[in-house]
DNA sequence: AAACACACTTAGTATCGGATTC
DNA sequence: GAATCCGATACTAAGTGTGTTT
């Protein structure tokens, strides 16, 4: 309640003034309408680099203490039943609870675990393991999954006293004060110990995870704040104060020894103003677009190496949205690529392929290590460049030796304030989703087909983007339903059919009513089997969170006459509440 | 200019929990 | 009332990009 009110004292309203004066006694009056409040995001905003100025929270949630095996669940080695100590249990119970994951069954994983395990034995556990394949752990992994049986069958009382405590911690523990915000935190538990899994070939797959500690975390709120207490007996590494930064708790995590941080919700203020921020990066490039176009189509001709090679980099990260491509520690991570650190072995030239000219066919691992595969034809020139970079290369060569992306970006930002390489997969997705809805809705369609509209719209974005999943598991099963659905549909309109025929005289208008209500609930399931299908391979979710301009859709809902929640959903519409706030029904990005 | 440190966004998958079906 | 389904949410890995140090 209190920060509307003073979003309201301490907002920079433009030409709303008069709407803040009555909007803001409403709000003192009918304190409900708090939600209401849309001048948050026309606060006045920090300049160089503060992120807030009051900053208070309660820290950390520790993951639970390791709750040692009852005596009774046994560890086997060779055969033979062995007590662990409680440190090596632990461990070997993040190997028992994956057991029947494949992973447990990779080289790479059980290598990496067992040396991490065995750091942890003690000198005469360490002498009498000596094998993994000798070790048997499943009395532990039988436990563990009559445990969550256990679990599933609690009573409903059990499970509402669980969700009770599960909420007051939520309560105590989820929220912080951000200047004049009670503001959601995103991730406010540790991440518990655990064994490491990467994704695709992750050479330090099966490492273990270790136990985050006070003593290992570094707290940042302001100095006129309450800080967070550490848990009794113990103490923080550090408490800190800065406010360039929007984190609330940090600490290093072993496998990478990268940084990990507790921060705010994207509901938040910061997280909104940042995402708007990006959305305006993204239009001021459309109105620079063609002119960059112009620049890099000249520059394939350039007499210079590093030149040619930086303009078809930045050709492909255009038209293909392809990601910048950081260079990568090699033996840390899985080998995947991004645009400049394409290799030669990740393109194949085609002078002919289907009838068209210059195809050069992609084949690489991108981010995730998901697959990105693509066969595009090319201007003649771009062809004749990638000839030109891949001669006399080995495979396993950069495909662009004179690049990369410290040095693209620094080009780009030349040519517009604020671009690097990721604006244009933002630029790119969002115009596309304008586009497509523009091209492809029909005023005169109903709800439902619209919606189908849309989520084709949005399917054409994840599709450049390579938003991949793999085909969910149930997915023939649930094609198969919903068939079943339609059929027994089309059954039942056919009677209503026959019913309204007989009944010359009596009742036509209601028989005519369920017919007509049977035909609109056919053609929302055959809408629904349609977009399910087409979505089999396709993730829609982080587009739509990620790179496109929220106020598209909601522009397009008020157009059209959508209901907002058909688009977007409880979590997105907090996320995007400044959008809703903001975007009119004729906004085009 | 390479290496490193840091902060922050983007990403797919596992799990949860409520709705629906049997 | 159990089983199943499915969207929402939690989780945390894996990227991008900037600034600093060597």
């Amino acid at each position: 309640m209190f920060y509307c009110i003073l979003a309201v004292n301490t907002g920079t309203p433009r030409i709303k003034t008069i709407l803040v004066a009555c909007v803001g006694m409403l709000v003192y009056i009918l304190p409900s309408l708090c939600f209401f409040m849309p001048f948050r995001w026309e606060e006045e905003r920090y300049t160089d680099g503060v992120k807030w100025k009051f900053l208070e929270h309660k820290g950390p949630v520790f993951a639970p203490p390791y709750d040692p095996l009852p005596s009774n669940v046994k560890f086997y080695y060779d055969g033979k039943h062995m007590k662990l100590s409680s440190t090596a249990e632990e461990v070997a119970t993040f190997f028992a609870k994956m057991l029947d994951h494949e992973y447990t069954t990779k080289e790479v994983f059980r290598k990496n675990f067992y040396k991490d395990w065995r750091k942890e034995m003690t000198s005469e556990e360490k002498s009498k393991i000596t094998d993994l394949n000798k070790c048997d752990f499943s009395e532990m992994s039988e436990y563990f999954k009559a445990q969550s049986e256990a679990r599933k069958a609690m009573t409903k009382e059990d499970k509402q006293k669980i969700k009770e405590e599960n909420e007051r911690i939520l309560q105590e523990y989820g929220f912080c004060i951000m200047d004049n915000h009670k503001e959601r935190i995103a991730n406010f538990r540790i991440e518990p110990p655990g064994l490491f899994r990467g994704r695709g070939d992750h050479p330090k797959m099966g490492m273990l995870k270790r136990r985050i500690r006070p003593e290992d975390i570094i707290v940042n709120c302001s100095k006129d704040s309450k800080h967070p207490k550490p848990p009794p007996g113990t103490k923080w590494k550090e408490v800190r104060h800065d406010n360039k930064v929007t984190w609330l708790v940090s600490w290093t995590e072993n496998i990478q020894g990268s940084i990990k941080y507790i921060m705010l919700n994207p509901s938040s203020r910061i997280k909104g103003e940042k995402d708007w921020q990006k959305y305006e990066t993204a239009r001021r490039l459309k109105k620079c677009v063609e002119r960059i176009r112009a620049q890099y189509r000249d520059d394939w001709k350039s007499k210079e190496m590093r030149i040619r090679q930086r303009a078809v980099a930045l050709y492909f990260i255009d038209k293909l949205a392809l990601r910048a491509g950081n260079e990568k520690e090699e033996g840390e991570t899985a080998d995947t690529v991004g645009c400049c650190s394409l290799r030669v072995e990740h393109l194949t030239l085609h002078q002919e392929m289907d009838g068209q000219e210059y195809v050069v066919e992609f084949d690489f691992l991108g981010k995730d290590s998901i697959r990105y595969y693509n066969k595009v034809p090319v201007e003649k020139r771009v062809f004749k460049n990638l000839q030109l970079f891949m001669e006399d290369k080995e495979p396993e060569d950069d495909l662009f030796d004179r690049l990369n992306t410290s040095i693209l970006n620094k080009h780009l930002q030349e040519l517009m304030d604020g671009l690097t390489a990721k604006v244009f997969r933002t630029y790119n997705a969002s115009i596309t989703l304008q586009q497509q809805l523009n091209e492809i809705t029909n005023s005169e369609d109903n709800v439902p087909a619209k919606i189908l509209s849309y989520n084709r719209a949005n399917r054409a974005v994840a599709i450049l983007c390579n938003h991949q999943r793999a085909p969910p598991k149930t997915f023939e099963k649930s094609m198969q339903n919903l068939q079943t659905k339609i059929d027994a549909k089309k059954e039942q309109l056919a009677d209503a059919k026959r019913e309204l025929k007989m009944s010359k005289y009596l009742a036509v208008e209601s028989k005519k009513k369920a017919v007509q209500r049977i035909e609109e609930q056919l053609m929302k399931l055959e809408v629904q089997a349609t977009d399910r299908e087409e979505n089999k391979q396709i993730a829609l979710g982080t587009s739509k969170l990620n790179y496109l301009d929220p106020r598209i859709s909601i522009a397009w809902c008020k157009k059209f006459g959508i209901p907002i929640e058909k688009i977007y959903n409880k979590t997105q519409r907090e996320k995007f509440a400044w959008a809703i706030d903001m975007a009119e029904k004729d906004f085009q990005f």
